[in-house]
DNA sequence: CCGGCGATTTATAACGATCTAAATTCGTCG
DNA sequence: CGACGAATTTAGATCGTTATAAATCGCCGG
């Protein structure tokens, strides 16, 4: 047996077994809980560990054993509260399974992402969630995560990625939102707000186009405003509504930001959000029960859709389910105080 | 030299030498730039590395260095947006300094923070970011911690902790906003929300009362109002504010959260904030903005923060400095429409 | 043609844990 | 009292990488 006094201070299983004047092997079995090893044993190894303050090297054991203990998870904008709730649930669950969370954030850059990415798989996660930056390269992505790693793709869907996938039922949650504005009566619907080559965006529009064909109006081309999805932006463009007459009385907006942008906007024009423009938005944060008025939405709860992510990928790492799986989680509408009748 | 065929797929620097007719020592020399290698045996090596797709084991290579490439962030709370923008402005840092986030979140619990942090420095990151749980035990988190892991504290004193702290300027805060009421006018000024056994608490509530003295106002216990530092607990307690005649005609709240569950309150009993009472806040969080009216505030830039936070942590970790630091970052007043003059 | 000297390359022992197979110890029974 | 099987313990190889020290190569001068 190697007795050589460790160089740096750090404890390891040595230090301990030689303390307890036991063997490496027999440490690590009370370690993990052996019912192989004598009771007194035990406790003396136990009164050693507690003594000298020891550590566990997780990497040191993941590594022999070949397996990971952490996840990582890679999301483009944590000041966004609607990702900062997902990555709460996502941790949540993680930690309740006993697996660490490796962090990453892309701040919505693709070149960003590629880097994090290459970076966190270099720690060996178990799998990755990833919520990608609009406009990702999903032949660039499969190629830094290579194939041994699974990833969930969360929230925009990622064109001809071989990955698992769990997304919110935009196009039913659109629709909700557009029958809403449909039952006060309103004729004239808008359609607020994101980036149409974006997946969501597309979905949104699809459920907003559905309500409204159901009732046999169409889709008015000059109704269906892009913007960026933030309210600066959102706030900047709301003059596209009002370019032609007669203008609409209500939108549907992209998300919850773009609607507080638009909200800004109006009031900006001498209109008042819920009095004379009805407006919906989408994910439901925190701030729209606060807006003036508050807002009506489409709640989608993050920090569950977190939890269920990495439910998802962690099964995906146990069992092994042969297809990629694509889930949708459910939306509901949420009823405020910023549409009127009309 | 060992050629066993790699039982599972995952490939290694043995596999990629072997692919390249050279040896282990070499391909690791190529991955870490070395001079020493001939150009063409890099090229071949690295040509080999891309056919075949190898990824760097970090975890191995850094059991071997004795070092750690990560940091654990944990946080009591992630859904308040000014943890997650710290969160983000933290894990910037990191990134770019070549490290990896280990997230662990809290949710307020000392008992999860305490096995939080126990998971966590498992997995040997070089140092721990920790904001701390309210009613943590710091005698139970320095043996959780060990004697090796630098720790840095931010935004809440621990006592008696033997660490690093990085916080805010509470006190001068609450000064700030206090003069900015008194200014205005107003004379009967609480200060309202906060834990009183918080260390922040108790900061801001003397910067209140300096800013009170220097103008020859005494205290008034009646208008020290406590609550817990959510929207919710806040607006429950607004009547406390009302309970004497005659009342306070402004508040200076222990935050933001507090700051905008009172003026639902407020709204709630049929007054106006920004009109016919002036509130303020702190930390200055992207709601601030958004509230009707825009709330005034004192301004803490958390993603700065986060930034500065880790900047701190590595030069701990790199340079050996022998005390533990206390670092505490100015703050500034951001005057918006919640504050009427008298 | 040998010795010597850079320039390259490599064998081997770590890092801190786990696993396998083998070695001990122990109680009991013939 | 020695044998035998069960209960405990342990030596040694191993995970994928790095560090050290030694080996090899090519080329030059003598």
């Amino acid at each position: 047996m190697n007795l050589r006094k460790n160089s740096t201070g750090r404890l390891t299983l040595n230090d301990v077994a030689r303390a307890a004047g036991v063997s490496r092997a027999t440490v690590s079995l009370v370690l993990r809980g052996s019912p192989l090893v004598h009771v007194d044993t035990r406790a003396r190894v136990e009164a050693e560990m507690a003594r000298l303050g020891y550590v566990y090297n997780r990497a040191a054991a993941n590594l022999r054993r070949r397996v990971s203990s952490s996840v990582a998870l890679v999301v483009n904008d944590l000041s966004n509260p609607f990702f900062a709730e997902f990555a709460a649930g996502v941790d949540e669950a993680l930690a309740a399974a006993g697996y660490v969370t490796l962090l990453g954030s892309t701040g919505e850059s693709p070149e960003r992402q590629l880097a994090v990415v290459g970076s966190l798989i270099e720690h060996d996660p178990a799998a990755i969630i990833l919520s990608p930056a609009e406009g990702s390269d999903a032949a660039a992505l499969a190629r830094a995560v290579g194939p041994r790693t699974p990833v969930l793709v969360f929230n925009r869907e990622l064109a001809g990625s071989p990955w698992d996938f769990l997304g919110l039922d935009n196009r039913r949650g659109a629709h909700l939102a557009t029958e809403h504005l449909l039952a006060l009566g309103h004729r004239r619907i808008a359609f607020f707000g994101g980036h149409a080559d974006s997946s969501s965006c597309r979905e949104r529009r699809a459920g907003y186009a559905d309500a409204l064909r159901n009732v046999g109006i169409a889709v008015d081309d000059d109704w269906l405003i892009e913007s960026a999805p933030t309210r600066m932006d959102a706030a900047a463009r709301t003059g596209l509504l009002f370019a032609r007459e007669p203008a609409p009385t209500a939108a549907v907006c992209y998300n919850d930001a773009v609607a507080l942008g638009l909200m800004l906007g109006l009031v900006r024009r001498g209109r008042h959000p819920g009095r004379d423009f009805a407006v919906t938005g989408f994910d439901d944060i925190p701030e729209a029960i606060l807006a003036a008025p508050p807002l009506t939405t489409i709640a989608a709860d993050p920090r569950a859709r977190g939890r269920q992510a990495a439910q998802l990928v962690l099964a995906r790492v146990e069992g092994t389910a042969p297809e990629p799986q694509r889930t949708i989680a459910a939306v509901e509408l949420v009823v405020r105080e910023s549409c009127m009748p009309v």
